[in-house]
DNA sequence: GTCTATACTAAGATAGAC
DNA sequence: GTCTATCTTAGTATAGAC
């Protein structure tokens, strides 16, 4: 068994993904930790800090799925492969949402200076992405990653809206046709150039 | 003045995008519409009636929109205007994104039936969309106006986290090529081109 | 270092005066 | 029909026992 101070972190996680920020209370997630309410305090000053090192932990888990893509050869594949990946948690984004975008869009609303943080998060995903159309020969490698993440975004939103994971399905065929249009300049009118 | 109901809705759909719903207390929405706090029972009798009330009046302003964008004769134009006034509303989305997709974001996390009633607006926009998409002669209309409404909706959710409305011009300008790359001979009867 | 009991605060809601 | 004062609850945070 983990330390608690782990395993409150992972609760946090998981929970704030799943009932957001706000109507997240730190007595929900010291039950999913299996940790007493008041205890909490021992290990996190305030709620913010709890949820300044879920973030963090979700970022490093982030990090790795892309150090993992990166072992793949060619750019394309490492983008087609994080689109795969997406729709595979298409069940995860019905029910509760794409847990970067979510954490960014109640973040916001916030004064202090955890929305930034989550925007990092965020920030990471496009630099990345960008790297890779730009290992494809793309001089709009940076509208084109924007346009990318922004597309997982609105569709991780709407599969959520309607808690139909079939919209993800879909996308996600569409978006990889897209990256091998660019790979392989078709005459596609779908193209999205 | 308006009555004291149509002000209390006009403020709660202004603060309810600005603040989100969860931040949002009645005395905010009361001090907006400059009516007393404890009077706002007397018109709502719950925070979630007056919430429901606030979706209803922006779905109304969404439908008017709509029913304007319809006086163009061209399912292209109907489109790209629709695009063009998303950027007009640039400013907005960077600081608080969609209103629309914050609402259904936010009241998806909860049990009630609100999610629902939000869910409702966005599926209009996409049902309007595929309209328009069927009459300029596209079998796939579903799977496009799915991908144009994503679009949109990942993309204010970018501008807001990045408080950079630069990013909404950009992929404004992209999909209103993406829509002339679609347009088609109509197979609309009605379609006089 | 761990946990219980409790203080404090903010916000939704109600009773009742005018 | 309008408004003030107040009740209640829930959730963050702290004090202090063990």
């Amino acid at each position: 068994m983990r330390g608690k101070r782990e395993r409150l972190t992972a609760a946090a996680v998981k929970m704030l993904h799943e009932q957001g920020v706000e109507k997240t209370t730190l007595a929900d997630i010291a039950r999913a930790a299996d940790v007493p309410v008041g205890n909490v305090y021992y290990y996190f000053k305030t709620k913010d800090d709890l949820v300044e090192a879920a973030i963090g932990a979700h970022a490093q888990r982030l990090q790795s799925m892309i150090a993992s893509l990166d072992e793949l050869p060619a750019p394309q594949d490492r983008l087609k492969t994080l689109i795969g990946g997406w729709v595979r948690q298409r069940d995860l984004a019905a029910q509760f949402g794409c847990p970067t975008g979510t954490l960014c869009s109640e973040l916001d609303k916030r004064a202090d200076g955890l929305d930034r943080t989550a925007a990092k998060v965020m920030r990471g995903l496009i630099d990345w992405s960008e790297q890779q159309f730009r290992s494809m020969g793309r001089s709009d490698s940076r509208d084109l990653a924007v346009a990318l993440i922004a597309a997982y975004q609105g569709i991780s939103l709407l599969t959520n809206t309607f808690r139909d994971p079939e919209l993800m399905t879909r996308e996600g065929a569409r978006l990889e046709r897209w990256i091998d249009s660019l790979a392989r300049p078709s005459e596609d009118p779908d193209d999205l150039r």
